[in-house]
DNA sequence: CGGGTAATTGACCCGGGTCAACAGCAGTGG
DNA sequence: CCACTGCTGTTGACCCGGGTCAATTACCCG
C-alpha cells in the first residue's frame, strides 16, 4: 500500500519496491480500536506504515475536546518525521482494528539513504500531508457542516482509491459518528442530521461500514473540492478512472 | 531574522551565517500591503525570506469566503519545500508592508547541500510549521472565539520573540480585525466584540498596531496555551527570559 | 436474553453571524 | 485649512446554524 501510495507521485524501481516490501513485512503490530499508538508528550519513537485498519492524529485541550487533525488508511506513514523533535505535540490512536508496520529510524534512514527515488517521494508525501492540514483549516474554519462532511467524503474518497482500497464507486467506510464529528468540529447529534440531508440529496450512501458515493460530481460541487491539494498530478499516477 | 529563528534550534558556525545573510541580502524585494507574492494556481518559483513586515497563506472558496491558514513574521521562510509540487494549492499575500528575500531553488538547493546544519534546521522549521498548522486545526475546530483569540496572541507573542521583535511584555501587531477574523474562522463584528472582552479582563491592550500581553500567564490559562507544538526546546534555543 | 456501542430523535438554547449604520482618523488634494 | 475619501473599528437589533440534554431505537455479539 506504501508502494502504491508513493508511486502516485514517482515511480520507483524493482529494487525500491522490494525494500519497502522488506521493511513493511519486517515487524508487523497488530491494535485493537480506540488504542493509542503514542501519546502526546512521549519521545516519538519509530516509524508506522499502516497495512490495514484506520488510525488518526488527534489533539486534546485540558476539558477533554477531542480534535482528530488527520486520518490515516492504510499506505499512510505516520511520523516518519518527528523523530528530530524531542516531543510528541499529538497523539495517534487507532479508530478501527489496525495492523501497521514498525519500523526503527535507523531503518529507515538507512532506505533513505539506498533509494533516493523513495527519500524524493516521501519528501512528497510530507508536503501532502501539510497541503491536506492547510485544507482541512479551510474546511473548518470556513465551510458549514454540510459543507465540511461532504467534502471530508470526497477527499477520503479519492485517498482510498489512490491506495487501491476502492470498489467502482463504493468504499469501506469504518468511521463512525464521533469520529466524524471530532474530525469536523461539530457534535454527533449534528453529524448524523447533515448525514440526512446529504442522504436525502442524493450524494452519499453509508450503511454497514460503506460508504457509496453515487453522484460524486454533484458532491464535489456541493463540497467545493478540488482535488489539487492532494497532489497526484505527477508521472507515476496511475490514471484509471474509477476503480 | 531568519538566522535568528534557525538558532533557536541548532547553533549555526560563523560560515552558515554569513551564507545566510549573503543569500538574504542578495535579491531584497518590496511589496505594498495586500498584494499576492503568489497565487493559487500558479507553479511555485522561488523561495522568499520574510525581512519586514507581515503576510500570511490563504486559501479561499470559489464563493469568496477566505481562510488565512498561517501567518508570516520577520525570519519566516515561505515555500521552500513546494518547489517539488506543480501548482501552489493556495496563496501568499501581504498583510502590512513587506520587505523579503528572493531566492533561486538553485542558490537555496546549493545553500543546504553546503551547509548541513542549515538543512537540518530548515527541516526542523517545516516540522514546526505542519505543528502549528496542526494546532490551527484544533484551534478552529475546538476553541471558542474568546479562546482562539486568546490563543493567537500567545502564539504570535512568542513567535515574535524567538526572532527578537520583541519589546518587554509588547509586540508591533499590525494585523486588523478582519485578518484576525480570516485566521480564526469568526466574522470582524465578532472578533470586535471578543477582543474587547479580552481587554475588559485585563488580558491584552491592542491600540495603534501595538499589542500589550500585561498578563500572558492569564492570557495563555485562558487560551489553554502550551508552547510544546513550537518545538522551542532545543540545544541552540537562547532563553532569555522576557525580552 | 443481556449488555454495550452506535444511530436517531425531539425540545430547547446560545454562540456567533448578519445587516446596517456610525465614528474615528489618516491621507490627499484643492 | 478644510472637504473628501477610504479604511478600520464599534455598536445595536435581530436571526440562525449548530450545540445541549436526554430519551429512544437499532444492532451486534456472546
Amino acid at each position: 500500500m506504501l508502494k502504491r501510495r508513493l508511486q502516485a507521485f514517482t515511480r520507483l524501481s524493482e529494487d525500491d519496491r522490494a525494500s519497502i516490501d522488506h521493511l513493511s513485512g519486517k515487524c508487523v503490530r497488530e491494535w485493537g480500536a480506540k488504542r493509542d499508538l503514542i501519546h502526546e508528550g512521549d519521545r516519538p519513537r519509530s516509524v508506522f506504515v499502516m497495512l490495514e485498519g484506520w488510525a488518526c492524529r488527534y489533539k486534546q485541550l485540558p476539558d477533554g475536546r477531542r480534535q482528530i487533525v488527520a486520518f490515516f488508511i492504510p499506505g499512510d506513514l505516520c511520523d516518519m518525521e518527528i523523530y528530530i523533535l524531542k516531543a510528541m505535540d499529538h497523539s495517534v490512536g487507532t479508530l478501527t482494528n489496525v495492523r501497521a508496520a514498525e519500523i526503527s529510524h535507523h531503518d529507515f534512514d538507512q532506505l533513505m539513504l539506498d533509494h533516493p527515488r523513495i527519500t524524493q517521494a516521501l519528501h512528497w508525501d510530507m508536503l501532502v500531508t501539510v497541503a491536506v492540514q492547510r485544507e482541512w483549516t479551510l474546511n473548518i474554519g470556513q465551510r458549514t457542516a454540510y459543507e465540511r462532511l461532504a467534502h471530508l467524503f470526497c477527499e477520503l474518497f479519492m485517498r482510498l482509491r489512490t491506495v487501491g482500497l476502492a470498489n467502482g464507486d463504493t468504499r469501506d467506510f469504518p468511521i463512525n459518528q464521533t469520529d466524524l464529528g471530532d474530525a469536523t468540529g461539530l457534535t454527533t447529534v449534528h453529524v448524523n442530521r447533515m448525514l440526512q440531508d446529504l442522504r436525502r440529496d442524493g450524494l452519499i450512501e453509508l450503511h454497514n461500514r460503506q460508504l457509496r458515493l453515487p453522484n460524486l460530481h454533484s458532491l464535489m460541487d456541493a463540497a467545493m473540492f478540488t482535488p489539487n491539494y492532494l497532489h497526484l498530478d505527477h508521472e507515476g499516477r496511475s490514471i484509471d478512472a474509477n476503480s
